[in-house]
DNA sequence: TTGCTCCTCACGTCACGTGAGGTGGC
DNA sequence: TTGCTCCTCACGTCACGTGAGGTGGC
């Protein structure tokens, strides 16, 4: 049994991490002393401890990896759970590829000479405005813009 | 001018972050009446609006965006500010490919038939267990682990 | 006995969203 | 005049980190 400190060099995992994870019910220390309230944690935790770090490590949330670690899900639900995070993470690469291509073309602009602001290169997509209701605002905006 | 939640609907950005980036410094309405305080907008902030989002969708916290927006930088520290947005972003498309080869791997290992947990397969890569200065504790964890 | 470690609040972070409660604008 | 819009707090989110102030363990 280590006292958190010690279980907290052997993990790799902050004193305080082990605290919140103990309250959100993540990982309860093997033992509690009830009068110093002193957390004391087993080796046998570490296996434990380390699937909540890698599943956190996947993106899944600490409320998702609660649900995953603690009611023991059937292999059905965690493949559905991996599959929901991959997609994420897959598209997550998409659009930091469209970043990456995006800020590639603002730096070759400034390389030959564009000015800061660089508002037409690195511009966001914009979603066609919507029709608007009252006819006289859109003509007004339109004209200020224009 | 508009008010602020026909601004809103035009630049599709929502009252409350126009309220926020007008706390921040980041837009100041055109124009704010003394005693309503109520906030006008010109049509002309469209730009200025959209550098922010255009910033903010790169990746750059609100602080960044202010530097790179209220003080006008140099092309110099503009293409610093990119090169750097571009390496994080860099950094985090290889993390994400590293994540998706393991969740790949832990669902052909479900697909096989491997029960839940999966500890061997979406465990993370764990630094080597720094040495402790107290031996009895180490020789302790090495056999509970045992 | 002394310092080291542990404990529990409570607040800060980041970029807003969500009400609550009250007032101005058309 | 009525409802719609605006305003300013104040709190919640997420996963912790950072003290503050106090106590137990060796």
């Amino acid at each position: 049994m280590f006292r958190i400190r010690d279980f907290s060099r052997f993990s790799r995992v902050s004193v305080k991490m082990l605290r919140h994870y103990d309250r959100l019910g993540l990982l309860h220390p093997a033992r509690v002393d009830p009068d110093t309230r002193y957390r004391y944690y087993s080796a046998a935790q570490l296996p434990a401890l380390n699937r909540i770090l890698s599943l956190r490590e996947l993106g899944f949330s600490l409320e998702e990896v609660g649900a995953l670690a603690r009611r023991d899900p059937s292999a059905r639900a965690f493949a559905q759970a991996l599959e929901a995070r991959r997609e994420a993470i897959a598209r997550q690469v998409a659009d930091d590829q469209v970043r990456l291509a995006r800020l590639d073309a603002a730096l070759r602009a400034l390389a030959a000479g564009a000015a800061p602001p660089l508002a037409d290169v690195v511009v966001r997509a914009i979603a066609p405005l919507r029709v608007a209701s009252r006819r006289a605002r859109v003509a007004d905006l339109e004209g200020a813009v224009e």
